[in-house]
DNA sequence: TGTGAATGTGAAGAACTCTTCACATACTAG
DNA sequence: CTAGTATGTGAAGAGTTCTTCACATTCACA
């Protein structure tokens, strides 16, 4: 197994692991968005949506372009969609194996 | 849109995303491993091992049992495989696009 | 029951990440 | 050119996560 892997792994899913980054890619994941499109969605200050999105740029998960005045950002890759739905696989399991033991503890 | 499901996402990513704890689930997804087993294939001090497999265990992303007197973890949830190979996609993809323009930057 | 190997825990400081704020830059329209 | 809106940056402090270390617990079995 080649060893920085895990590292690569590890960052990539730290960058994303981040509530306003989520947010981001999942709206980028329908449609590229422009930054004061982001803004209007998700209740942050313009600065730090700002930082966040240079987050996202400086690991290549999204682009960005001007375009017509406006600074548009897009999903670099596509894979990125099916990822955040695996993520929601995992959380609808861990949800589902639990309620299958809370009518025991909530008792 | 659930509120809580970008903060429940960006829970998860950040269990995972961590080198030994990626390790650790890379290797619980090809089988069931003791502890020292783990041990063998993974570079941390016991201690610390022991403390990467509390957070996944506090996350319910593993479970462990005790069989003929050392203590087995296994993953809880089989989607975590497809999970961590759509990390590894991302990765993949994010470096064939990068690849696309050395020829171009190191010339 | 006593010893040793295996596993786990708590606490502390180092290292890292987030948010905020003040300011910088870019571009458009008047 | 000038004002105004949109976007980005740097730096500082607060907050969080990691690693380490010393020690606790568990269990097998002599």
């Amino acid at each position: 197994m080649p060893v920085p892997l895990y590292q690569a792994k590890a960052e990539l899913l730290r960058t994303v692991g981040h509530p306003a980054r989520i947010r981001i890619l999942e709206l980028l994941s329908e449609r590229d968005h422009a930054v004061h499109e982001l803004l209007e969605q998700i209740d942050i200050e313009p600065s730090n949506l700002s930082q966040q999105l240079a987050v996202l740029r400086r690991t290549a998960l999204v682009t960005s372009h001007r375009r017509d005045g406006a600074v548009v950002y897009a999903i670099s890759v596509p894979e990125v969609r099916e990822f955040l739905l695996s993520a929601r696989r995992i959380l609808a399991s861990l949800a589902a194996a639990q309620s299958d033991f809370e009518p025991e503890l909530t008792r």
